[in-house]
DNA sequence: GGACATTGTTGACCTGGACAACAATTGCCG
DNA sequence: CGGCAATTGTTGTCCAGGTCAACAATGTCC
């Protein structure tokens, strides 16, 4: 089962519990008693930043699940895109992943038709890596719907607020 | 193998590329080539986020080698220690993290003597949760280390910057 | 020419997230 | 009161990702 579908079917899954906890806020039995304490993970950058992360990137699968792309397969096709004819070591260090990770990720963009490793002609051991026609429509169509998914964003999380996250982090 | 000593060894080897990257600015080659386009990467919060989720955590590992703690297990150590007799349900939830996935965390405490379940009065199918001696002590140990970590986290991302971001997701 | 570095690749291991199914217990409602 | 649904903790299983070691092919440098 591909992971974007999986992930749409948790989504729904945890929409549910949300009326269990209305109907509790609805009937407070021990409510009160269930305010518990984050102690000093309060103090904590790196606790709001990991929850942040995995909020927006649940949201991000779920948007872009109609074709199927996870986030680092999206990073992957935008970089390449955006440089063809890069190698795979250059890809790697600036995604920040491993260049044996990589080399599954393209393995699978490849067999799915997206991506293409053509020999370098100045370097034998490297592969100039690119986009094919299909791997072009698809970019688009996951840009489009990542856009989507961006903009969704910036309301649940307030305009100011993204706004500042995205000026703040982004020249780092 | 331990998962802190791993990282701290990985953080070793992650040293050595940064001379390899000087010698190349030193002379450089075609270096200007490698100036890579992040593309629509760029505005995405999600893609930050997680590049700085990493990075943090990666030194929040390295910082808590000496007494083997995770930032999951930190985590749990922590809310038990501040609301102490609370059950599983309520600290996986409060935690954003699976149940099934709290019961082999708890498990491994457990066995290293940090946290014990009691059985709840009230309610039959509650465990109650509970630091005990060691667990105490080694939770004030972490949170030292932490505390270390945290600080050295805000020189390295600009002071202003540090307290900008807690500031902003904290109250998210 | 030969030592050394880089590149892509494969195999292997481990952590975490996610889901399903289950037993024990509790709550609820007719 | 009795049975049905919900909750809680647990286990098994699968998959994505991170990490490391080793390797062959190729390139670089002295």
């Amino acid at each position: 089962m591909p992971t974007a579908k999986r992930a749409a079917k948790k989504a729904k899954k945890r929409a549910a519990p949300k009326s269990l906890a209305l109907r509790k806020a609805l009937q407070p039995r021990r409510v009160s008693e269930t305010v518990i304490d984050l102690g000093v993970l309060n103090r904590h950058l790196g606790y709001f930043v990991r929850r942040l992360q995995i909020w927006i990137f649940q949201d991000f699968i779920r948007t872009l699940s109609p074709i199927d792309i996870s986030p680092a397969q999206f990073s992957v096709l935008v970089v390449i895109g955006a440089n063809e004819g890069l190698s795979q070591s250059e890809l790697a260090t600036t995604l920040g992943i491993e260049r044996a990770r990589l080399v599954r990720l393209l393995h699978l963009l490849e067999k799915r038709g997206l991506t293409q490793r053509l020999p370098s002609s100045a370097d034998g051991r490297r592969h100039a890596l690119r986009l094919t026609r299909a791997g072009q429509t698809q970019l688009r169509q996951a840009q489009e719907l990542a856009a989507q998914h961006e903009e969704a964003l910036k309301p649940r999380l307030g305009g100011e607020r993204y706004r500042l996250l995205l000026e703040t982090l982004r020249d780092f």
